[in-house]
DNA sequence: GACCAGGAGTTGA
DNA sequence: TCAACTCATGGT
């Protein structure tokens, strides 16, 4: 059993699992009974929650991956949560709503794969594409008397054609994730985990078919950069609705975020919630789709 | 049948 | 620099 959160001074705070794993970071998770079970690169992970403190981990394969790095425990998520949820009365009820989020620290190349293929479509679709990525050309497991697939590696991927990805759910995003495969083998991977921001998101910004959101999700959830603040179409929802006065001008949530735009917006809310944005955005995620702008109660939260 | 979904590339002004 | 268009596709 490994303690979730433990802080220096030995206190343990709770951790949702589903809650983090259901809040649009990470896809390849399914709940079976009270476990949950995550694809990891080419692991199948279990994941048991205790009394919303204590996880039970195991591994389909020798191949060790640490639960304490996986859901970041090595983040002070009091100091963040201080730091973040002070700055408005909407953040700050968003931090208490979803007590349990934590951000996590995916693999690098299943992140990347992940978000281009969540351009334009739905969460439900991303998984669907992904398991079909999974079930062609990664690894058949037989795990606590469950079948699952893993991911594959970029080598196992990289032999993949355009065709064989469209008839996995992708369309016209097969084109991408095959480039994205070729990209990834030259690129450098631990340099853009030392890397700053604006070095790491030029670099990423050269595959094809990432642009900046998808470049902010891959640096916020598998590349160290916490002070990512990627702009869906939920967190522009909010930021149009709620912190207009703050990014200024023109900001209409019927009106697309032009590139430009976006990094103007996701620039100022990086400087507004500061080091740890990424934090704040996950939370104003969660919170924008659990309470949706048909629930007034968004409205009613004075700054 | 239109609209939406954790968007991005291309084109033309 | 930006709006308009296109790219697949399942759900509502």
């Amino acid at each position: 059993m490994i303690p979730l959160a433990r802080r220096m001074d030995g206190i343990i705070d709770a951790i949702d699992v589903e809650q983090t794993l259901d809040s649009g970071q990470v896809f390849l998770w399914y709940k079976r009974g009270r476990s949950y079970y995550l694809i990891y690169s080419e692991n199948v992970i279990r994941i048991e929650p205790c009394h919303g403190q204590l996880v039970l981990v195991h591994e389909s394969k020798p191949m060790y991956i640490d639960v304490e790095r996986l859901f970041r425990l090595d983040d002070d998520i009091h100091a963040i949560n201080h730091s973040i949820g002070h700055k408005d009365a909407l953040i700050g009820e968003a931090v208490k709503r979803f007590k349990g989020l934590r951000l996590m620290r995916q693999d690098p190349f299943q992140c990347l794969i992940s978000f281009i293929c969540a351009t334009n479509t739905s969460i439900t679709r991303v998984r669907c594409m992904l398991e079909g990525i999974c079930k062609r050309f990664g690894n058949k497991v037989e795990f606590d008397g469950l079948t699952f697939h893993t991911f594959p590696s970029p080598k196992a991927l990289q032999d993949a054609s355009i065709n064989d990805l469209v008839w996995c759910g992708l369309g016209y995003r097969a084109r991408f994730v095959k480039q994205a495969v070729y990209s990834y083998l030259d690129m450098d991977v631990e340099s853009l985990l030392d890397g700053g921001y604006d070095e790491v998101r030029d670099i990423l910004l050269g595959i094809e078919g990432v642009g900046n959101k998808v470049a902010d999700c891959i640096m916020l959830f598998s590349l160290e950069k916490l002070e990512s603040f990627p702009i869906d179409v939920w967190i522009w929802r909010v930021i149009a609705r709620y912190y207009r006065d703050i990014v200024g001008m023109g900001v209409d949530e019927r009106v697309r975020l032009s590139p430009n735009m976006y990094r103007r917006v996701s620039s100022t809310m990086r400087g507004y919630f500061g080091r740890y944005a990424g934090y704040a955005q996950q939370y104003l995620y969660c919170y924008a789709r659990a309470y949706t702008f048909d629930n007034p109660s968004i409205y009613t939260i004075n700054r």
